[in-house]
DNA sequence: TGGTGCTAGTTAATATTTCAACTATATGCC
DNA sequence: GGCATATAGTTGAAATATTAACTAGCACCA
């Protein structure tokens, strides 16, 4: 936990300070500028990131909850984002047999018909913002960063899963 | 505009692909750490940070506008912020002297009492989930790359000010 | 069996964010 | 000056997200 009890703290230096700044922000434009571009096809970011996860889940169903891991959102956010889906028509729930406390969110054809498009968009956003101002080794550093970061964030005994 | 229109779509490789979702779950795990950390100070990140750019502006003072593009927030946003921060007694606003249009934000005493414990808290939060998951040369190339990111989005022709 | 505790998902209330007006002031141009 | 347009910031309503309760079903153990 890093909520502070030690009495000395380890204050950034000014070049940790300016890369910290520099994430932070670029990590917000980044998501802005997806979120505008995906928005032409009238999803959010957060939206697509379901359905797309659906769309490559064999038979194109998953539990909310494996959903809700993957995407990064908490499960109460997962059940009114499906309910937005659904309303589209893009998604329907369906009762697990097995676990008759689960429930699965299916991607519907309408849903798939949609995907390809927003799948174009948001890959070429990705590129423009992304890839096309990095270098392929800084690209794929950065990848390799943030997977270890993303390791560390979903041990299960520290900070492990911190949305419910 | 990454909007589509060209006929083909380059599709991301596997490794990019890899890399890019590394990317997206590894920055969400890492909003969700960092907010959940200062929660325990009865602050939102994006809150802190509007304070913590206040508390190092000359005089503790900064024009809502500048804020804004600051930590990459909409105007509204950072109206609705401020009044928050207002009610806690930790910012007040002031209007400018030389625009007539124009608002200062001010940190209060009271406000700048409470930055140093965020402040450690947030420091301690970035050490653990980042700094300390990394190599120096990972993290310094990681704010290399973002930095690159970030000036390409903030390129005021292009992409700009997606933020009003 | 029955009890205890855990997991899955939803729900309602609340908080925050976005969106689209809207006011007021500044700026540039004639 | 006077008009047109741009900028600064706010506002209220609608959309979205978070929080804390709550229901239901599973799982283990005695």
């Amino acid at each position: 936990m890093a909520t502070d009890s030690t009495p000395e703290t380890r204050w950034l230096t000014p070049d940790e300070q300016q890369a910290w700044r520099a994430y932070l922000r670029a990590s917000r434009l980044l998501e802005v500028a997806l979120d505008r571009d995906l928005a032409h096809h009238g999803t959010q970011l957060s939206e697509y990131e379901v359905v797309s996860m659906l769309s490559e889940a064999p038979a194109g169903r998953m539990r909310m909850s494996a959903l809700a891991d993957l995407v990064v959102q908490s499960r109460s956010r997962v059940t009114h984002t499906a309910a937005r889906l659904e309303k589209r028509g893009w998604v329907r729930r369906e009762a697990c047999v097995d676990d008759r406390r689960g429930v699965e969110l299916v991607l519907t054809e309408q849903g798939r018909a949609h995907i390809d498009d927003m799948a174009r968009c948001h890959v070429n956003s990705v590129r423009e913002h992304l890839l096309d101002v990095l270098t392929p080794e800084e690209f794929r550093d950065l990848g390799h960063s943030m997977q270890k970061i993303r390791d560390a964030l979903a041990e299960p005994g520290q900070a492990g899963d911190a949305i419910r």
